[in-house]
Formats: structure tokens, C-alpha cells, sequence
DNA sequence: ACATAATAGTTACATTTGAAACTAATTCAC
DNA sequence: GTGAATTAGTTTCAAATGTAACTATTATGT
């Protein structure tokens, strides 16, 4: 058993790979929706979230896109503001309002899609098919089991 | 040449699950570290480039770590107040000034050293050795890759 | 039925972050 | 050598974010 102490290479420190490469795709993108469409990250990811599966109500976009409810309240305000997203509360439960793309958001998410599948698109080029699924696969597993272990602790 | 809308599958969209992946990996590790160090995510990236590269200076650091300038400069302002980093002008050049851990900046950095990797370790474990190698070589061409798209825009 | 607890969502406050302006020192052009 | 442009790093101000407290509504226990 060695008791050399162990040396941390950030370069190949997965935490940090990991970190980089999300970051630098994250800005990628960003740099299609932002500019032209006014979004931030967070606005993208809730209309992302209603184009798919509305209605949903702000909890749930929050479940499906990993985002707080306090961030997703924000998100949906400013959507709002610019009619992008429309509200109607639930006749039951009078605490909940079910949220879904209006007829001006659904332009916007239509333009959106296209140009966020083309980039990714340019990505997976990097890779060949069979190693695109594997990717995929293993990436898949780091996530759960990275969730196993915040669980645990 | 199909004309049928694609849809953006959030959960299967690659830029989102590197996203979420990195997220809860980097959640997972602060929590190793910025209870009982009291390091930001920032603070323990520039300490691990100097602990690894020292000495270096802030564009140095910047460079390694992938943080602007600013980040740099204010994670360093932190270390340096609770003397966990030493700062000395360059003669040469008095614009820079080289970085590297003090003393008590090594110690700390020893101790957060093994649980870093230790996590890295439990995380892989969620991957075979060859998954492991592969998962690397495929994550190492997809940030190749992106780099190139970003500066191609 | 009534008090207590739980849930959906918003608001307020403090901290973090980012972009741009700024200071200081050095290099470049002529 | 002098003025303009670069470079290193810091500061400033505005925007984004997180935590906690708050409002409104519904569910629960007795």
C-alpha cells in the first residue's frame, strides 16, 4: 500500500471535465437563443419544458428541467411579460395554475428547436454513431449513480 | 427530405444532460468541501491550479481553470485574506505577480486533495475500466469538438 | 368544525456573478 | 523618446441567483 500522497490533475479530474464541457456547450448554445430571441438559459429551458409537455404547472417545469421554484417563478414572470407563456388557474386547487406556450411562444419555440437539434447535431459529429450510443449510455449511468451518491452521502 | 417539425426531447437534448450531469457531480463535491473548508467552487479551482502548478500568475491560473479574469481576481482576493495564498510582484513586469499556496494554503489543500479523488473514484465506479477509458476518450473529442464549433461560431 | 400542517407560488434581502470602465505598467510605432 | 496601443489586474455597477420569509389555499388530525 503506497502512502505517496496522491496528485490531482484538474485536466483529467472527471469533476472538472465534466464541468468544462458542460459550460462551453452551455455558452454554444446560448449564444443561438440569446441574442436573437432575448432568452436567458433558464426562460429557454421552461418554454423547452412547455413546448414538449405543457400544460404543466410550475412545479413540474421545475421537476423536468432540475430548476428551483423560486428560478422557474422568474423565468415564467418574464416569459409572461412578453406574452411568450399564458397562465390559468386550476379550478380545484386554486394554488396551482397550469402554464402553457401562447400562440407567440410557440412561433418562438418552433424558430428555437430547429437551430438548438442543428447544433447538437454539429456536436455528435465529433463522434460516430455506434460511439454517440455509447456516450450516451455511459453518461446515463455517471448520472444516476452520481445522484445514488448525493443521496447517500 | 422530410418536412415534419422535429421535437427537442429535453431529457434526451445532449447539451441539457451535460448540464444537469455537471451540475449535480459539482453540487456533490462542494459539499465535500465548502462546509468544512469554507471554499467556494471557484476559491478550491484556483487553490487546485496552484496547488498542482505554482507558481502561476492570476492569467495563468485563468487559463487553467477556464475562469475570466475577474473570477480569477476575486477568488484569489479571498484566498489571499484568509492566508491560504501568497501573492509576490514580478520584478520584471510589475503588471503580474506570481501565485502560489502559502503554508497554511498546501495543508488545506492536502487535506481536500484525497476526498476529491475519493469521490472521483466512487463516482467511476458506476463505470467498468474500459467503460471508463472510453468514457473519457469520447468526452475528451466532444470538448475538441465543441471548442472548434464555438470559434468556428 | 377547527386548529395545525403542508403545498404552490411569490417577494424580499443578501450574495454572487458578469460586463464594462478603470488603473497601472509595458510594449510598439514612428 | 513620445504618444498610442496592449496587457495585467482591480473596481464598479447592474443583473442574476439563492435562502428565507411570506401569502394564499388546501389537506389533515382530532
Amino acid at each position: 500500500m503506497s502512502n505517496a500522497a496522491q496528485a490531482l490533475e484538474l485536466e483529467n479530474f472527471l469533476p472538472y471535465r465534466l464541468s468544462i464541457l458542460a459550460q462551453i456547450v452551455s455558452e454554444s448554445l446560448h449564444d443561438l437563443y440569446a441574442g436573437p430571441f432575448g432568452l436567458t438559459v433558464t426562460q429557454w429551458r421552461v418554454m423547452a419544458a412547455l413546448g414538449r409537455f405543457a400544460p404543466l404547472t410550475a412545479s413540474d417545469v421545475g421537476q423536468r428541467i432540475v430548476m428551483d421554484k423560486v428560478a422557474v417563478s422568474r423565468a415564467v414572470a418574464g416569459l409572461m411579460t412578453r406574452g411568450l407563456v399564458e397562465r390559468a388557474t386550476d379550478r380545484n386547487d386554486r394554488r396551482r395554475a397550469s402554464l402553457r406556450l401562447s400562440a407567440r411562444g410557440r412561433v418562438m419555440h418552433a424558430r428555437i428547436v430547429p437551430l438548438a437539434l442543428d447544433y447538437e447535431a454539429r456536436l455528435y459529429k465529433a463522434l460516430s454513431d455506434e460511439e454517440r450510443r455509447s456516450f450516451d449510455a455511459l453518461s446515463d449511468r455517471l448520472f444516476s449513480h452520481a445522484r445514488q451518491l448525493r443521496r447517500a452521502g
